[in-house]
DNA sequence: ACAATATCGCAACAATGTTGCATTAAATGA
DNA sequence: TCATTTAATGCAACATTGTTGCGATATTGT
């Protein structure tokens, strides 16, 4: 018997948070966007339904931080195994389309996923940084 | 004026465990093996400094948790750039020596650093399962 | 509308990481 | 060797982040 899920004002506040977003957020993000909105377990308990349902994907960010953002880009290839890149200045974390990775793993291993985040300057750091 | 570290018996003791260990070991595998050697604090503070010396690595594995790691395979290369391999099985985290990966950022993006984590299963793992 | 139950809020807890400060112990040179 | 300097430690207290149990609430299928 399969389990189903709601849609709560929790819920759709939140996703509309995350897809609105050019960014991953945080929960810590979400929390200080949404304010008294809803309680602190609610944003947890959300984070992880939606991650299931697959209308968000977590990212883990460099210093460890898990980040989520929406899935709309991702709906094509269906897997997560694209690249995301962490800004060292701006702290940014955001998905790169259009980069696909190979590698090969030492005999006798079986992939499963990839997890590829590139740390650097984005784009609008640099443009400031030059200015 | 620089600032000199001194070689304290936890700092060595944290190290030899590192070393000798042929996976990355997180504060809580470390504070596991030590038991009372030293306090929990100096443990955190050892591998601060032991990251900045460079005598060990830092992996963030992809639920977030951070692993550290000898540097010894990584001298050569001078760059922690290379794969990191995480067993959904085991729980093992390891490095993959020579495996170098490419791959262009968007106009505009400065490139520092790469992680690039594979989680799957690894070959004991595997050889385990088909027995 | 109503019953079933997924979800919420709250409180309490657990795990992990940080900070301040008095004490200890490396490293250095006399 | 011994005294001096100060990096490093231990401990306590705190901060942050994530989890769990449970009674109350709200969504959804009928
Ligand atoms: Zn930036
Ligand atoms: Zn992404
Ligand atoms: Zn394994
Ligand atoms: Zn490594």
């Amino acid at each position: 018997m399969k389990k189903n899920t709601r849609n709560t004002k929790a819920k759709a506040e939140i996703l509309k948070f995350i897809n609105s977003s050019t960014r991953a957020v945080s929960h810590l993000d979400i929390q200080k966007s949404l304010g008294e909105f809803c309680d602190r377990v609610t944003i947890y308990r959300v984070l992880e339904r939606l991650t299931e349902e697959k209308s968000i994907h977590r990212i883990v960010n460099v210093d460890g931080v898990i980040n989520y953002a929406s899935c709309s880009s991702c709906a094509a290839h269906h897997t997560h195994n694209h690249v995301h890149f962490s800004c060292i200045n701006c702290k940014e974390l955001s998905c790169l389309e259009n980069n696909e990775i190979t590698l090969t793993l030492p005999e006798g291993y079986q992939f499963k996923e990839a997890f590829l985040t590139v740390s650097g300057v984005c784009k609008e750091c640099v443009d400031r940084s030059l200015v």
